[in-house]
DNA sequence: ATGGCATGACAATCATGA
């Protein structure tokens, strides 16, 4: 089973993208972020046309979520299963979607931004993470077979930021959002990209300003973590480029990962 | 120090992102 996770970064404007990568990377599951649109703009039909079945949970101009699963790969997604929002965390922002996708417990997140360290924004962050960790902690007891794919806004260490002297002090790499970053792992989950050898500098956002991408000044803020007995199965992870480099591009990249 | 680019809502700028 290949998962993945992709912020589109509006799925009204890049839908061609996704249909066009889907078909490029054959992946079985694809975990979608900032879609940018109410539910009732979902591009359902088109994405079934091109081989897709969908859950989502949109809302009109901000966040919105979302998983694919390939219609031909004969996998069982138990609609019981699947879950908008975090359990008892009240929220009007759609980020997560959870459901379970042959007996594996797919989650596509959208964590906040956190806009600054002390500000407001920050600090529904981190109730954000406090709620997910919560909620994942008694969802991974029931299910162990289990994947937390999506847009972290979290750079976890030094090695996953271009120019860390550059971002000291700011949101996504403050010492509080990576310690957050460390509690998820403590929970019982792999970084799956870290699992494996990887190229130097290989980032998963770059800025649409300043020609960021072409000097490759990014940050790895997209992750998959898997719980142990995944952890176990997974045989790679690799970030995909080329989609960045296509015409109109997300500011982000998809992440893959591979299971046995 | 600021904005630089992009998207969406809305109809000229403004909120937000990372």
């Amino acid at each position: 089973m290949k998962i993945a996770t992709w912020n589109v970064n509006s799925l009204k404007v890049r839908q061609q993208h996704a249909i066009d990568w889907l078909a490029l990377s054959g992946v079985d599951v694809l975990c979608l972020q900032e879609l940018k649109l109410p539910d009732e703009k979902f591009p359902r039909a088109e994405l079934a046309a091109a081989g897709y079945r969908s859950w989502f949970a949109g809302q009109k101009t901000y966040n919105g979520v979302g998983i694919l699963v390939r219609a031909d790969a004969g996998f069982e997604v138990d609609e019981i299963s699947v879950v908008r929002n975090i359990p008892g965390f009240e929220d009007l922002q759609q980020r997560v979607i959870a459901a379970t996708v042959n007996g594996v417990r797919i989650i596509s997140a959208y964590f906040p931004n956190g806009q600054a360290p002390g500000s407001e924004k920050f600090a529904y962050k981190m109730r954000w993470l406090d709620a997910l960790r919560e909620w994942l902690r008694e969802d991974m007891a029931r299910r162990p077979k289990l994947a937390l794919l999506g847009d972290y806004n979290i750079a976890p260490e030094d090695r996953d930021v271009h120019d860390p002297k550059a971002w000291e002090g700011q949101n996504l790499v403050s010492p509080e959002e990576r310690a957050h970053f460390s509690r998820l792992i403590e929970l019982g989950l792999t970084d799956a990209f870290r699992k494996f050898e990887q190229p130097e500098k290989l980032y998963t956002w770059w800025d649409y300003r300043m020609m960021a991408f072409r000097r490759n000044a990014g940050l790895r803020i997209d992750h998959i973590l898997l719980s142990a007995e995944l952890a176990a199965r997974c045989t790679s992870c690799e970030v995909d480029k080329v989609p960045r480099k296509w015409d109109q591009p997300s500011d982000h990249a998809p992440v893959i990962a591979t299971l046995g």
